[in-house]
DNA sequence: TTCGTTGCAAATGTTTTGCACCTGA
DNA sequence: TCAGGTGCAAAACATTTGCAACGAA
């Protein structure tokens, strides 16, 4: 594995994703740095978004819809995304990863990890 | 709903895609389809695809790696996508749906659907 | 005739990359 | 010192869209 060199914009990115529950995107995280880093660039924010999900620090998350969002908690959790007003939402609920197992029943390569992600309408805009 | 008009080049994807077990990319149909029809253009492809799945008549595949790929087969059932070459394969396995009363436990919205990837290596890629 | 569909090209949105300079170890 | 990191801008990719011409009903 590669040496990594101290960042200060690497550190700022995690530590934002940390304190922040609603899975930003990648530009999100731009805007807001900016205002730390008044010359931080997207590309940084790019870089440093792919390493630290390389390296299982943070979490990327791809709803097929619209841009990729970032998650600072690692552990494993499910993910909800409304199709009214495309917010991603945490689900609290029990392990599913015993479909790893019935996935790999019928099954010759190796199964090593899932994504599952959830679709319809959220508390708020069900209301509607 | 749109009413629709008959169009030879939205029938040929339809049908070329009911042919293809590998789901191919929009890319891919493009340049087979080119082979039928000289003329027809990247933006009749993606409007197509994106109407047909729409419909519901053929499913998007968005793996978070790679452009969305699309599946003639429209019966419910399962992804794997090989993290060495890509491919992604279908797999047979029993219907996982209880894990939407699992995720809805403890959630106030409504879960109208989930999409679950396997993530491994493929049969081909393990042996080496 | 009407209105959905097409081909073409330009535009958009997201993400990656080349490069010269900067910075941490 | 030197390899990794940064800012900037351009490029790469994937996908969408405006528009005038075309074609199905």
């Amino acid at each position: 594995m590669n040496t990594l060199k101290y960042s200060r914009q690497r550190e700022a990115i995690k530590e934002f994703l940390a304190t922040r529950h609603d899975h930003p995107t990648a530009d999100t995280v731009y805007s807001e740095l900016r205002e730390t880093f008044p010359n931080i660039s997207l590309g940084t924010v790019y870089r440093n978004l792919s390493l630290l999900s390389d390296r299982d620090e943070i979490l990327k998350i791809s709803t097929g819809d619209g841009p990729d969002r970032f998650d600072g908690n690692t552990q494993p959790h499910y993910h909800f995304a409304c199709r009214n007003c495309h917010q991603v939402l945490d689900l609290e609920m029990e392990s599913i990863d015993h479909i790893e197992k019935t996935a790999a029943k019928n099954f010759n390569g190796n199964i090593e990890t899932h994504i599952t992600h959830f679709y319809g309408l959220c508390p708020t805009c069900i209301q509607n």
